[in-house]
DNA sequence: TCCGGCTAGGTGTACAATGCACCTATCTGG
DNA sequence: CCAGATAGGTGCATTGTACACCTAGCCGGA
Protein backbone atom coordinates (compact mmCIF):
# COMPACT_ATOMS: atom_id res chain seq x y z
CA UNK A 1 0.00 0.00 0.00
CA UNK A 2 1.64 3.65 1.03
CA UNK A 3 2.58 5.22 -2.35
CA UNK A 4 3.08 2.73 -4.95
CA UNK A 5 5.16 5.74 -6.90
CA UNK A 6 8.11 3.47 -6.85
CA UNK A 7 9.48 1.38 -8.82
CA UNK A 8 9.36 -2.02 -9.48
CA UNK A 9 8.46 -4.72 -6.83
CA UNK A 10 4.64 -4.21 -7.07
CA UNK A 11 2.73 -6.60 -6.10
CA UNK A 12 1.87 -8.66 -9.09
CA UNK A 13 -1.79 -9.91 -9.72
CA UNK A 14 -0.74 -13.34 -9.18
CA UNK A 15 2.67 -15.24 -8.87
CA UNK A 16 2.38 -17.06 -12.15
CA UNK A 17 5.05 -18.15 -14.29
CA UNK A 18 6.43 -16.52 -16.97
CA UNK A 19 5.23 -17.30 -20.25
CA UNK A 20 1.97 -18.59 -18.54
CA UNK A 21 -0.07 -16.71 -21.03
CA UNK A 22 1.04 -19.05 -24.08
CA UNK A 23 1.46 -22.16 -21.68
CA UNK A 24 -2.24 -22.11 -21.30
CA UNK A 25 -3.32 -20.55 -25.10
CA UNK A 26 -1.47 -24.27 -25.37
CA UNK A 27 -3.41 -26.02 -23.06
CA UNK A 28 -7.34 -24.51 -23.74
CA UNK A 29 -6.33 -24.85 -27.95
CA UNK A 30 -5.52 -29.18 -27.03
CA UNK A 31 -9.09 -28.98 -25.03
CA UNK A 32 -10.68 -27.85 -28.02
CA UNK A 33 -9.59 -25.78 -31.08
CA UNK A 34 -10.71 -22.10 -30.75
CA UNK A 35 -10.56 -18.13 -31.68
CA UNK A 36 -9.13 -15.65 -30.13
CA UNK A 37 -11.67 -13.92 -28.15
CA UNK A 38 -13.01 -17.09 -26.87
CA UNK A 39 -9.92 -18.35 -25.51
CA UNK A 40 -9.75 -14.40 -23.75
CA UNK A 41 -13.10 -16.01 -21.93
CA UNK A 42 -11.98 -18.60 -20.83
CA UNK A 43 -8.22 -18.16 -20.01
CA UNK A 44 -9.79 -16.58 -16.79
CA UNK A 45 -10.14 -19.99 -15.78
CA UNK A 46 -6.43 -21.00 -15.52
CA UNK A 47 -5.77 -17.66 -13.04
CA UNK A 48 -5.09 -15.00 -16.10
CA UNK A 49 -7.64 -12.25 -15.10
CA UNK A 50 -7.90 -9.19 -17.46
CA UNK A 51 -5.65 -10.32 -19.97
CA UNK A 52 -5.37 -7.68 -22.78
CA UNK A 53 -6.90 -8.93 -25.84
CA UNK A 54 -3.85 -7.83 -27.91
CA UNK A 55 -1.28 -9.40 -26.32
CA UNK A 56 -3.27 -12.35 -26.45
CA UNK A 57 -3.68 -12.00 -30.60
CA UNK A 58 0.03 -10.75 -30.46
CA UNK A 59 0.81 -14.62 -28.49
CA UNK A 60 -1.22 -16.28 -30.99
CA UNK A 61 0.25 -14.93 -33.71
CA UNK A 62 3.86 -15.30 -32.84
CA UNK A 63 3.14 -19.10 -31.74
CA UNK A 64 1.94 -19.71 -35.09
CA UNK A 65 5.32 -17.94 -36.33
CA UNK A 66 7.03 -20.44 -33.89
CA UNK A 67 4.50 -23.25 -35.62
CA UNK A 68 2.95 -24.69 -32.65
CA UNK A 69 -0.48 -23.69 -33.99
CA UNK A 70 -2.03 -23.20 -37.08
CA UNK A 71 -4.91 -20.72 -37.93
CA UNK A 72 -7.68 -20.72 -40.73
CA UNK A 73 -10.71 -18.28 -41.00
CA UNK A 74 -13.90 -18.71 -39.82
CA UNK A 75 -16.58 -16.97 -41.70
CA UNK A 76 -19.84 -17.27 -39.76
CA UNK A 77 -22.95 -16.32 -40.91
CA UNK A 78 -23.54 -13.75 -37.47
CA UNK A 79 -20.71 -11.78 -36.42
CA UNK A 80 -17.37 -10.66 -37.68
CA UNK A 81 -15.49 -13.20 -38.90
CA UNK A 82 -12.84 -15.23 -36.42
CA UNK A 83 -9.59 -16.94 -37.01
CA UNK A 84 -9.25 -19.86 -35.39
CA UNK A 85 -6.39 -22.23 -33.94
CA UNK A 86 -6.07 -25.54 -33.93
CA UNK A 87 -2.48 -27.48 -32.42
CA UNK A 88 0.38 -28.71 -34.59
CA UNK A 89 2.44 -31.65 -33.45
CA UNK A 90 4.69 -29.45 -32.46
CA UNK A 91 2.48 -27.19 -30.34
CA UNK A 92 1.70 -30.59 -28.94
CA UNK A 93 5.58 -31.19 -28.08
CA UNK A 94 5.30 -28.03 -26.50
CA UNK A 95 2.33 -28.60 -24.30
CA UNK A 96 3.51 -31.63 -22.77
CA UNK A 97 7.60 -29.83 -22.09
CA UNK A 98 5.21 -26.94 -20.33
CA UNK A 99 3.30 -29.71 -18.57
CA UNK A 100 6.63 -30.73 -17.39
CA UNK A 101 8.00 -27.33 -17.01
CA UNK A 102 4.80 -26.35 -14.51
CA UNK A 103 4.63 -29.35 -12.50
CA UNK A 104 8.83 -28.78 -11.52
CA UNK A 105 7.34 -24.64 -10.71
CA UNK A 106 4.79 -26.70 -8.54
CA UNK A 107 7.35 -28.20 -6.64
CA UNK A 108 9.33 -25.61 -6.24
CA UNK A 109 6.46 -23.40 -4.79
CA UNK A 110 5.33 -26.01 -2.52
CA UNK A 111 9.65 -25.72 -0.67
CA UNK A 112 9.29 -22.04 -0.89
CA UNK A 113 5.74 -22.51 0.97
CA UNK A 114 6.43 -24.87 3.26
CA UNK A 115 9.82 -22.81 4.28
CA UNK A 116 7.96 -19.63 4.62
CA UNK A 117 5.05 -21.48 6.86
CA UNK A 118 8.00 -23.03 9.12
CA UNK A 119 9.22 -19.31 10.15
CA UNK A 120 5.45 -18.05 10.16
CA UNK A 121 4.78 -20.76 12.60
CA UNK A 122 8.32 -20.65 14.42
CA UNK A 123 7.52 -17.15 14.72
CA UNK A 124 3.99 -17.11 16.14
CA UNK A 125 4.37 -19.88 18.09
CA UNK A 126 7.60 -19.64 20.42
CA UNK A 127 5.88 -21.88 23.60
CA UNK A 128 7.36 -25.50 23.05
CA UNK A 129 3.67 -26.90 23.19
CA UNK A 130 3.31 -30.64 21.75
CA UNK A 131 0.90 -29.43 19.01
CA UNK A 132 1.93 -29.99 15.50
CA UNK A 133 4.23 -32.52 15.57
CA UNK A 134 4.99 -35.42 12.27
CA UNK A 135 3.59 -33.13 9.62
CA UNK A 136 6.68 -33.21 7.53
CA UNK A 137 4.56 -33.31 4.62
CA UNK A 138 6.87 -31.92 1.92
CA UNK A 139 5.26 -32.48 -1.72
CA UNK B 1 15.19 -29.41 -30.02
CA UNK B 2 15.58 -28.88 -33.30
CA UNK B 3 17.41 -25.16 -34.41
CA UNK B 4 16.46 -22.71 -31.22
CA UNK B 5 16.88 -19.98 -33.77
CA UNK B 6 13.62 -19.13 -33.75
CA UNK B 7 12.52 -16.11 -31.14
CA UNK B 8 11.12 -16.82 -27.64
CA UNK B 9 8.73 -19.63 -26.32
CA UNK B 10 12.67 -21.56 -26.00
CA UNK B 11 12.01 -23.72 -22.90
CA UNK B 12 12.35 -21.79 -19.96
CA UNK B 13 14.63 -23.91 -16.91
CA UNK B 14 12.05 -23.74 -14.65
CA UNK B 15 8.45 -22.67 -15.10
CA UNK B 16 8.64 -19.82 -12.40
CA UNK B 17 7.02 -17.01 -11.40
CA UNK B 18 7.70 -13.74 -12.69
CA UNK B 19 10.11 -11.47 -9.70
CA UNK B 20 10.50 -15.16 -7.85
CA UNK B 21 14.31 -14.29 -7.53
CA UNK B 22 12.86 -11.74 -5.42
CA UNK B 23 10.88 -13.23 -3.64
CA UNK B 24 12.84 -15.95 -2.90
CA UNK B 25 15.71 -13.13 -1.74
CA UNK B 26 13.41 -12.34 1.00
CA UNK B 27 12.52 -15.81 2.14
CA UNK B 28 16.00 -16.77 2.65
CA UNK B 29 16.78 -13.31 4.48
CA UNK B 30 13.50 -13.98 6.63
CA UNK B 31 15.25 -17.02 7.22
CA UNK B 32 18.53 -15.51 8.28
CA UNK B 33 20.56 -12.53 7.47
CA UNK B 34 22.84 -13.20 5.22
CA UNK B 35 25.07 -11.49 2.40
CA UNK B 36 24.85 -11.85 -1.38
CA UNK B 37 27.36 -14.58 -2.27
CA UNK B 38 25.93 -16.47 0.71
CA UNK B 39 22.22 -15.96 -0.68
CA UNK B 40 23.37 -16.83 -4.33
CA UNK B 41 24.67 -20.68 -3.46
CA UNK B 42 21.27 -21.55 -1.56
CA UNK B 43 18.91 -19.83 -3.65
CA UNK B 44 19.12 -22.79 -5.95
CA UNK B 45 17.09 -24.98 -3.26
CA UNK B 46 14.08 -22.80 -4.01
CA UNK B 47 14.27 -24.02 -8.02
CA UNK B 48 16.74 -21.22 -9.34
CA UNK B 49 19.24 -23.11 -10.93
CA UNK B 50 21.82 -21.20 -12.73
CA UNK B 51 21.07 -17.37 -10.98
CA UNK B 52 23.50 -15.08 -12.51
CA UNK B 53 25.12 -13.11 -9.85
CA UNK B 54 25.11 -9.89 -11.51
CA UNK B 55 21.33 -9.67 -11.41
CA UNK B 56 21.20 -11.52 -7.57
CA UNK B 57 23.32 -8.40 -6.34
CA UNK B 58 21.08 -5.75 -8.63
CA UNK B 59 18.13 -7.37 -7.11
CA UNK B 60 19.71 -6.61 -3.47
CA UNK B 61 20.49 -3.04 -4.10
CA UNK B 62 17.20 -2.50 -5.70
CA UNK B 63 15.00 -4.26 -2.62
CA UNK B 64 17.12 -1.70 -0.31
CA UNK B 65 16.25 1.40 -2.69
CA UNK B 66 13.00 -0.14 -2.06
CA UNK B 67 13.02 -0.17 1.68
CA UNK B 68 12.57 -3.64 1.76
CA UNK B 69 16.08 -5.00 3.27
CA UNK B 70 19.09 -2.73 5.01
CA UNK B 71 22.58 -3.99 4.64
CA UNK B 72 25.44 -3.12 6.39
CA UNK B 73 29.52 -4.13 5.73
CA UNK B 74 30.81 -6.92 7.28
CA UNK B 75 35.04 -6.84 6.92
CA UNK B 76 35.65 -10.44 7.86
CA UNK B 77 39.38 -11.11 8.33
CA UNK B 78 39.40 -13.60 6.00
CA UNK B 79 38.26 -13.19 2.40
CA UNK B 80 36.96 -9.64 1.04
CA UNK B 81 33.79 -7.71 2.84
CA UNK B 82 30.86 -8.53 2.71
CA UNK B 83 27.74 -6.61 2.66
CA UNK B 84 24.71 -8.39 4.74
CA UNK B 85 21.74 -8.04 4.65
CA UNK B 86 18.39 -8.20 6.86
CA UNK B 87 14.89 -7.40 6.35
CA UNK B 88 12.38 -4.50 7.40
CA UNK B 89 9.33 -4.40 8.60
CA UNK B 90 8.17 -3.43 5.17
CA UNK B 91 10.31 -6.34 3.76
CA UNK B 92 8.34 -8.50 6.04
CA UNK B 93 5.45 -7.37 4.82
CA UNK B 94 5.84 -7.85 1.27
CA UNK B 95 7.55 -11.56 2.02
CA UNK B 96 3.55 -12.52 3.28
CA UNK B 97 2.13 -10.67 0.62
CA UNK B 98 4.66 -12.72 -2.25
CA UNK B 99 3.43 -16.28 -0.31
CA UNK B 100 0.25 -15.48 -0.85
CA UNK B 101 0.75 -14.77 -3.99
CA UNK B 102 2.46 -17.51 -4.91
CA UNK B 103 0.24 -20.10 -2.89
CA UNK B 104 -2.93 -18.34 -5.33
CA UNK B 105 -0.36 -19.68 -7.87
CA UNK B 106 0.29 -22.69 -7.00
CA UNK B 107 -3.73 -23.17 -7.29
CA UNK B 108 -3.95 -21.89 -10.19
CA UNK B 109 -0.83 -24.24 -11.48
CA UNK B 110 -2.52 -27.60 -10.05
CA UNK B 111 -6.02 -26.38 -11.87
CA UNK B 112 -3.80 -26.02 -15.46
CA UNK B 113 -2.10 -29.91 -14.64
CA UNK B 114 -5.19 -31.48 -13.53
CA UNK B 115 -6.73 -30.10 -16.95
CA UNK B 116 -3.31 -31.13 -18.71
CA UNK B 117 -3.69 -34.73 -16.93
CA UNK B 118 -7.43 -35.16 -17.98
CA UNK B 119 -6.49 -34.22 -21.48
CA UNK B 120 -3.43 -36.80 -21.74
CA UNK B 121 -5.55 -39.52 -20.11
CA UNK B 122 -8.29 -39.38 -22.33
CA UNK B 123 -6.38 -39.49 -25.14
CA UNK B 124 -4.37 -42.62 -24.32
CA UNK B 125 -6.76 -44.24 -22.90
CA UNK B 126 -9.91 -44.26 -24.89
CA UNK B 127 -10.99 -47.60 -23.44
CA UNK B 128 -14.12 -47.08 -21.39
CA UNK B 129 -12.41 -49.53 -18.63
CA UNK B 130 -13.44 -48.82 -14.75
CA UNK B 131 -9.61 -47.55 -13.94
CA UNK B 132 -9.41 -44.56 -12.50
CA UNK B 133 -12.83 -43.32 -10.92
CA UNK B 134 -13.36 -40.54 -8.15
CA UNK B 135 -9.92 -39.41 -8.16
CA UNK B 136 -10.97 -35.63 -8.39
CA UNK B 137 -8.46 -34.73 -5.98
CA UNK B 138 -7.50 -30.91 -6.72
CA UNK B 139 -5.22 -29.57 -4.22
C1' DT C 1 57.37 -15.04 -6.04
C1' DC C 2 53.82 -15.27 -9.03
C1' DC C 3 49.83 -17.39 -10.59
C1' DG C 4 45.35 -19.69 -10.50
C1' DG C 5 41.25 -20.10 -8.15
C1' DC C 6 37.91 -19.03 -4.68
C1' DT C 7 35.34 -15.46 -2.36
C1' DA C 8 32.74 -11.21 -2.81
C1' DG C 9 30.53 -7.58 -5.19
C1' DG C 10 29.51 -5.22 -9.14
C1' DT C 11 28.42 -2.75 -14.35
C1' DG C 12 26.59 -2.54 -19.24
C1' DT C 13 23.57 -4.01 -22.43
C1' DA C 14 20.28 -6.38 -25.30
C1' DC C 15 16.06 -8.67 -25.64
C1' DA C 16 11.69 -10.79 -24.59
C1' DA C 17 7.43 -10.38 -22.02
C1' DT C 18 4.10 -7.52 -20.16
C1' DG C 19 0.93 -3.74 -19.64
C1' DC C 20 -1.48 0.21 -21.26
C1' DA C 21 -3.68 2.92 -24.62
C1' DC C 22 -5.78 3.10 -28.70
C1' DC C 23 -7.90 1.65 -33.41
C1' DT C 24 -10.82 -0.93 -37.02
C1' DA C 25 -14.76 -3.65 -38.64
C1' DT C 26 -19.10 -6.54 -38.38
C1' DC C 27 -23.37 -7.56 -36.79
C1' DT C 28 -27.62 -7.17 -33.52
C1' DG C 29 -31.22 -4.97 -30.81
C1' DG C 30 -33.71 -1.07 -29.17
C1' DC D 1 -29.25 5.07 -36.45
C1' DC D 2 -26.67 4.32 -32.68
C1' DA D 3 -24.89 1.72 -28.57
C1' DG D 4 -22.82 -2.36 -27.45
C1' DA D 5 -21.20 -6.94 -28.18
C1' DT D 6 -18.11 -9.61 -31.03
C1' DA D 7 -13.64 -10.08 -33.22
C1' DG D 8 -9.06 -8.81 -34.30
C1' DG D 9 -5.37 -5.81 -34.18
C1' DT D 10 -1.03 -1.92 -33.65
C1' DG D 11 2.31 1.11 -31.07
C1' DC D 12 4.91 2.12 -27.24
C1' DA D 13 7.10 2.27 -22.61
C1' DT D 14 8.46 -0.33 -18.82
C1' DT D 15 10.48 -4.54 -16.62
C1' DG D 16 12.71 -8.68 -15.77
C1' DT D 17 16.01 -11.63 -17.18
C1' DA D 18 20.16 -13.25 -19.49
C1' DC D 19 24.77 -12.81 -21.00
C1' DA D 20 29.16 -10.93 -20.91
C1' DC D 21 32.46 -8.80 -18.59
C1' DC D 22 35.16 -6.30 -14.60
C1' DT D 23 37.46 -5.28 -9.83
C1' DA D 24 39.57 -6.67 -5.56
C1' DG D 25 41.07 -9.50 -1.44
C1' DC D 26 42.99 -13.56 0.08
C1' DC D 27 44.97 -18.41 -0.06
C1' DG D 28 47.81 -22.30 -1.51
C1' DG D 29 50.90 -24.62 -4.59
C1' DA D 30 54.66 -24.67 -8.23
Amino acid sequence: MKQPTRTSTEEPQGGLPRNYLRASLLLLIAETPAHGYDLLEQIAQLGLRNVDPGGLYRALRVMEQDGLVASWWEHSTAGPARRSYRLTEEGVEWLHAWAGALREGRRYLSAYLSRYDRIVDDDSDPAPSARKEGLEIIP
